[in-house]
DNA sequence: GTGGTTTACGCAAACGTTTGTGCAAGTATA
DNA sequence: TATACTTGCACAAACGTTTGCGTAAACCAC
């Protein structure tokens, strides 16, 4: 009874032939000038044996999967659960499928991924790139599958993208730290020389700059990882100049800095403060609510999908990048130490 | 110079007919007793043109695509995004590549992911089913492609799952409150008649019956969202009788109930007790940390691609059916009210 | 030099679609 | 009444693999 329901035995059994039953299962029963009762015919008996179009078959014809690939470092990090969250639901939303790579930061498990991406046909590839190097990414977008990038993109690179501006983000940050006071500042970054590192510091050091504090600069740190901010920040607690306040540079980084921070005994935001990068339900109800950057994760989600979705439409690479404004949310992990000195003195 | 690379293209340049580039390049050279010089040069040239197979048609041709599919109600959630992660990256291990349905808890959605898997021919699924109805699943399990049911299972199912022990996650739970001194405890659930609900419930149920208060139990809410937290809170904390203690059900109803009460001006455990099940990195972080039934949730993601490998490999369903054992975590947001009394008395 | 193995490969069908082209019968036009 | 469209469908190739079977040549034994 669980017999195979095919194109050929709903031929079979309706007397038709194999194109006339595609054509009408496919849609295009006008264009072909099916009748009207073959139509209703063929149509009956695909609903009766529960027709479901081979969709192997289908994209090997036809070179189209309906099928996006889903490149992220790690969906251990919320900030990517969240773009994934939105990427495969707006991808859903336009009739596409979304098969997803975790590369764990490592740039084989991306090549690998990638190839079996391709090796799968997939119509086009939503990617944080964790590599340098855009040119193999580039041949990919030009010659067989439409690449767009999201959080982290390369230097000079044809490839479209869609992040946050980073710069903008890192400067605002920094900003209002020193605005509060904060003079001696610690960066804790993540994967150095990714782009949006070398933004965020860029900018953190061109607000330093503006205050004539290039020389107070301290960037410490190497990885997205909450094992990185907890080193670091375990390292600077013992040091000579204890910083006046924290940039982590994503929650990971902070989770670990403030794991550090509450075993020295130390208060946030009275003996130091900390801001952060990325955004999510939780630091809200972290003691305290920690101020921060918000990356506009939705937004960059949904506009990834819609550019993929037209690069795969006009069958063309595009050339699109957005950058979009980060938003402070301000919160209770930052002290104003010009208040404090006021107070105290 | 980016010409097609297939079997047959490398069989023209090399000479060789199709099926014997076919099983030099899938290994079979030794089966089929092909010389060493000609599986030299095919492999030379297959490395030389960077040849990869068609997974589409490989797929159509032998029946079996190395994909399994993976169906979660939300990968917003924390806790689903968690098992994702360890889905995802232990189907990688043996070498499946994993399509994500995210069904927003809508059954019609899970009915047309699960379809659009199938027609994808993918070789296993690993669902947390939204629906109430095993049967449909079942019939899958059985004629067409194994299915291994996490986190949710059915009342008395033939599928495989593996889930933790809610029964004994809500009992120990509860327990711990009424150890604490705590006799008018609100359950807060989420979706209702899932079968983690009912025995979370259970457990709660019984853990007071233990001692005498089972006409003390309170059970309100309907969803696994923060809005269903935030809502029940609220009108609880307006009643008359505020309960001491809540029993939030998922991480996501706890910071539902943690932020009405933070807005009742009431403090975390001083006036009001909670206790949560799931577990995550933030839960150490929130105000106060939060004393919880902690899931196992790697466990529970690497035991279900093992027993989707399992049914896979033997080509037939396999009946394994696990539980694991929930671990209480215990945190500071839970007050011992018998101690209060103490000191208050 | 005959018969039987072994070695090393090729032929062609099959997986389930899509689609360009062909063609008979019916209808309209001249 | 011949000509020209139109209608309604069928044929068969193609997408890129895998695989059962067949077979020519070489080798061996006698």
């Amino acid at each position: 009874m669980e017999k195979k329901n095919t194109i050929i035995s709903i031929s079979e059994r309706t007397g038709f032939s194999v194109s006339t039953v595609s054509r009408v299962l496919s849609g295009k029963a006008e264009a072909a000038r099916i009748s009207k009762a073959t139509v209703e015919t063929i149509q009956q008996e695909a609903k009766r044996c529960n027709y479901k179009p081979s969709l192997l078959a289908k994209g090997l014809r036809t070179n189209k999967t309906n099928t996006i690939g889903l490149v992220i470092p790690s969906m251990e990090n919320i900030y990517f659960a969240n773009l994934a969250s939105t990427i495969i639901r707006d991808a859903r939303a336009y009739g596409y499928t979304t098969v997803t790579v975790d590369t764990m930061e490592d740039e084989s498990n991306e090549r690998n991924g990638i190839d079996s991406l391709l090796a799968r046909n997939v119509d086009g590839i939503i990617v944080t790139p964790c590599g340098q190097d855009p040119a193999w990414l580039e041949n990919i977008n030009r010659n067989t599958t439409p690449v767009v990038l999201i959080d982290r993109y390369f230097n000079s690179t044809e490839l479209p993208y869609v992040c946050t501006d980073n710069y903008q983000g890192g400067y605002e940050a920094t900003r209002y730290l020193l605005n509060n006071g904060h003079e001696n500042i610690l960066c804790i970054q993540g994967t150095p020389y990714s782009m949006p590192v070398r933004e965020r510091v860029r900018g953190y050091l061109n607000a330093l700059r503006g205050k004539g504090l290039e020389e107070r600069a301290r960037i410490v740190g190497d990885s997205f990882s909450i094992q990185n901010g907890y080193l670091e920040t375990k390292l600077v607690l013992n040091s000579v100049s204890r910083p006046t306040a924290i940039f982590a540079l994503s929650n990971t980084i902070l989770l670990g800095a403030i794991k550090a921070i509450r075993e020295s005994g130390l208060s946030i935001p009275n003996d130091i403060s900390i801001i952060t990068f990325d955004n999510n339900t939780f630091l809200d109800f972290i003691d305290p609510p920690v101020t921060r950057m918000s990356q506009p994760v939705n937004e960059i989600g949904t506009l990834s999908v819609k550019l993929l979705m037209q690069s795969i439409d006009e069958k063309r690479p595009i050339d699109t990048k957005l950058q979009l404004q980060p938003q402070l949310i301000v919160c209770e992990s930052v002290a104003n130490v010009l208040l404090e000195a006021e107070r105290v003195g």
